[in-house]
DNA sequence: TTAGTTTTTGCGACTTAGTTGCATTCATTC
DNA sequence: GAATGAATGCAACTAAGTCGCAAAAACTAA
């Protein structure tokens, strides 16, 4: 299970709560808040974002603000921009975007900001 | 005086705070948030977020959330993007990038996130 | 100028995402 | 299967932002 196996590289005791966080956001289509996880699985806030930010630290999970001014996180892949609906608040994965480079700068994250296809009709 | 002017085109009442408000929007070099402008003048938060949500009504005033759970509010003028430092968490605006086009999609905002000029050294 | 109407302000109470301290429970190691 | 260090859950807290309300300020017309 290479759930399992990620926790304990990082050595991380194998927890419950760990095994299902990671499974939900290895799943997930799209970026979780704390609330989209609640939905599905019983868990205290305390927990969910004590583990997070150990998944963050390791690099595990990557994390952005929405409009919402709740947080959202994923698991780290490929690199992609995301898009929130100014009108829906939506949040979407964009893939094939070619990087941006800005001379001295390191560009790690892109956020677009806009009106999304459902709500541009 | 172009501030009064902008105020009374909109049909707000000429208060103090708006004058202050704008008058501080207008020549700040980058976006603020309710703490940097609480700095400068004294003015109840309420006053703030109640003035700066009609200037972005009118489309005055424009906003994004950044790293640290605040919002940042900067006079809408030339589109461009911002970059939020992920060491620094500095904002800084960036002139100059060819405006992305994603099909079906209204691109408004772009915010990038990285590792800025200073803290990459 | 003043009297009347409406809008704005400041205060305090509230909301909500996220954090922290602490006692209990759990995973690991010998 | 005990010891121990880390993880969990709970409750109390923090801080940005919102809301209701009474007092104050802005505009309007006489």
């Amino acid at each position: 299970m290479k759930i399992e196996k990620l926790i304990q590289e990082k050595n991380f005791k194998l927890t419950s709560a760990r095994k299902e966080l990671l499974e939900i956001f290895f799943h997930a289509k799209k970026p979780l808040s704390f609330e989209d996880v609640k939905d599905k699985i019983s868990m205290d806030k305390a927990t969910f974002y004590r583990n997070i930010s150990k998944f963050e630290a390791e690099s595990i999970v990557s994390s952005f603000e929405s409009n919402d001014k709740k947080r959202y996180y994923e698991v780290q892949s490929v690199p992609h921009a995301h898009f929130i609906c100014n009108i829906c608040n939506k949040i979407e994965c964009i893939d094939g975007l070619a990087d941006l480079k800005i001379d001295g700068y390191i560009v790690e994250d892109m956020i677009l900001k806009g009106i999304c296809k459902q709500c541009n009709k």
